[in-house]
RNA sequence: GCCCUUGUAGUUCAAUGGAUAGAACGAGGCUCUUCUAAGGCCUUGAUGUAGGUUCGAUUCCUACCAAGGGCACCA
């Protein structure tokens, strides 16, 4: 057996060591990595060049001198001997070219390890992710939709990891959003009771709340008498006085949270826990009045928080001079946004007392979160030091439209349906029953969508392009499942004809081949990276290196069967092209679910 | 004004301090009596400005310019 994979880097590292050790040259930092090009070799270290000043010595030579000495090394180990195919010098860099072998031995290694491709980054630990985070009484909107793809796919990849994922959601069905839409719901009381008949179906209910919500929206901004009326109810929704309220409320938020649950299914997220404003919030307010200048008990000496006109503030630049003062309780005695933060983690601590508790939003609450979280360092140093914030882009759409011909905000429930309905529109006249279309269509619009969230940084700013992003050609989401749904049918018809996937491709095999008749295919080069791709994916929470990488895969898999017959009876090396289409479509299928994209097999 | 983030082909995105800065879309040409041509192959083009650190800078540091976000009772 060759080297494998993680392996073999640790092997050339150490190869490299002994080999500086035995010149006498002191240096431990070295590094070992991939080289951009292919044609630059598999692994490349940079050790002369680094070293050549300090002693003086021209780079070059020192390469030369360094190669010499290491393919002595090489010899004495049978396994480097075997992986080790050449080892020359470019422009100051040492170049290692791996084997036929030890592309043949990893295809193998994929095929027989089920765990192939996973890494131990997390091993032991909980994780807790929050993300989507929609607010009842108000649409889905294209930053949820964001949120969900992001947090769905690193909760994927930190699984993978070896963590146990526990997946969180958290709504605010509290606050004067929610009045705003019972404003308007009052407002048109007849329209009100007749979308809540049993008939109207949820969609049309969560619809009219979430136009309602609009509107009444608008009329706070603009109309004096409306924001009075718009607190006052905000209050009554607080303390549930009024009877006719309650009622809408409940109804609200039930219809809302089911439509939202509607999505979920779409989108391939099942939630462990939904935390809410309403039952995080009393917490929150307890832990700032707690910590306040005005705490009478004497066993809570800190005064974190203090009063400032009428509200309870928390000075950050006290702190830390980059932040700055934010408010927690405001004049009326109710907690903001900063204050149900505090609650929510808490709770999430008290319930699961994760290792590590990621919460997953849009880049405008970076600056509060950075105070929240200076609070909470104050008061629980460890809980905080357990906290991670990951911010994501906007979204916005290409057209520069931002709604729809109705005239409504474009919702990320419109985005998602549109995508589908654009791929169900392009499949139409394939030979696949109604059934099939419309299960493929759900499965490619959706893919679209996510991976145009997920193939760039999660940092940055998204312009997304609609038909860019159905489009089955290039950089996109419907690509990656065109080409692994190619590699089943080959998979399918290697099947039919009888040509298994050489899984016993022996060493004696290749040496009787003319050399002439074998090389090494770019596919195999990078296939074997998978594991290391995804390793960095979760140290980094990004996504994108996997997105990114899957790209290349295809590409070199659409090319490697554009130039070979894969399936041919009369070729001795057919049985080992489908076992590289085989691994192919393996690791293409595992990352795409690290995407949260599904993998259709025919489309 | 202060703080954070971001400036890369015509456009949308990559690039763990490295080699000739990669893709995709767009444009032009070629390609299937072979497994999905929704594919493949070839051609075309970019690091905001000015310094600094380094053998080597898109990457690190400083200043400037430009965009986005945040800076007291919304989330």
């Amino acid at each position: 057996m060759v080297i494998k994979d993680k392996l073999m880097k640790e092997k050339l590292e150490n190869l490299i060591k002994e080999t500086l050790k035995n010149l006498q040259i002191e240096f431990s930092d070295i590094s070992l990595e991939h080289p951009a090009d292919l044609k630059m070799g598999d692994y490349s270290t940079n050790v002369a060049m680094v070293c050549a000043k300090k002693l003086g010595i021209n780079p070059k030579e020192l390469a030369e001198k360094i190669v010499e000495e290491v393919n002595k090394r090489a010899a004495l180990f049978e396994d480097l001997r075997a992986a080790l195919n050449n080892v020359e010098v470019k422009n100051g860099f040492i170049n290692f070219y791996l084997s036929q072998e030890f592309f043949i031995d990893n295809i193998k290694d994929v095929l027989e390890n089920k765990n192939f491709g996973k890494n131990n980054l997390f091993n032991g630990k909980k994780v807790m992710v929050e993300y989507t985070q929609p607010n009842p009484f108000k649409p889905f909107h294209i930053g949820h939709l964001m949120s969900n793809a992001i947090g769905e796919s690193i909760s994927r990849i930190v699984e993978f990891s070896g963590a146990k994922i526990v997946r969180a959601n958290y709504q605010g069905d509290v606050g004067p959003h929610v009045a705003k839409a019972i404003y308007q719901m009052l407002k048109n009381e007849n329209d009100t009771s007749s979308v809540m008949a049993e008939s109207v179906s949820l969609v049309e209910k969560a619809d009219y709340i979430g136009n309602s919500y609009a509107k009444g929206n608008d009329a706070y901004e603009n109309y004096e008498e409306a924001k009075k009326e718009i607190d006052e109810i905000n209050r009554k929704v607080y303390n549930k006085s009024d009877k006719n309220i309650n009622e809408i409320y409940d109804w609200g938020r039930r219809i809302t949270l089911e439509a939202f649950e509607e999505i979920y299914k779409v989108l391939g997220t099942n939630f462990n826990y939904y935390f809410f404003e309403s039952i995080v919030a009393p917490i929150g307010l307890k832990i700032v009045h707690e910590n306040c200048e005005s705490a009478e008990s004497p066993e809570h000496s800190r005064r974190i928080f203090e009063k400032s006109d009428g509200a309870i503030v928390f000075h950050a630049e006290k702190y830390d001079s980059k932040l700055h003062t934010r408010v927690f309780i405001n004049s009326k005695g109710l907690p903001t946004y900063e204050t149900k933060e505090l609650g929510l983690t808490q709770i999430k601590f008290e319930k699961e007392n994760p290792d590590l508790s990621i919460v997953i939003t849009a880049n405008e609450q970076e600056e509060y979160m950075k105070v929240v979280g200076k609070a909470l360092e104050i008061m629980n140093p460890e809980i905080a030091s357990k906290m991670k914030h990951i911010v994501h882009g906007m979204m916005r759409l290409s057209s520069g439209k931002m709604s729809s011909r109705k005239g409504n905000v474009i919702t990320g429930e419109s985005l998602i349906i549109e995508s589908c309905d654009k791929i169900l529109e392009k499949i139409k006249d394939r030979d696949f029953t109604d059934e099939e279309k419309e299960q493929i269509s759900n499965d490619v619009g959706v893919a679209a969508l996510k991976y145009s969230i997920l193939k760039q940084n999660i940092g940055g700013n998204i312009i997304y392009d609609a038909e860019k992003s159905i489009s089955f050609e290039g950089d996109s989401g419907p690509y990656l499942q065109y080409s692994y749904a190619r590699a089943c049918s080959i998979l399918e018809k290697a099947k039919i004809e009888n040509i298994l996937p050489s899984l016993v491709f022996l060493r004696s095999d290749i040496k009787s081949l003319k050399s002439s008749d074998f090389h090494i295919f770019e596919i195999e080069k990078l296939l074997y990276r998978f594991s290391e791709i995804v390793e960095r994916s979760a140290k980094e929470f990004a996504p994108h290196y996997i997105a990114n990488y899957l790209v290349d895969i295809a590409r070199a898999f659409n090319a490697f069967y554009g130039n070979n017959k894969i399936i041919d009876k009369d070729d001795s090396m057919s049985p080992y092209k489908v076992a590289i289409t085989l691994v192919f479509s393996s690791i293409m299928k595992n990352g795409l679910y690290l995407l949260g994209i599904k993998a259709p097999e025919r489309m």
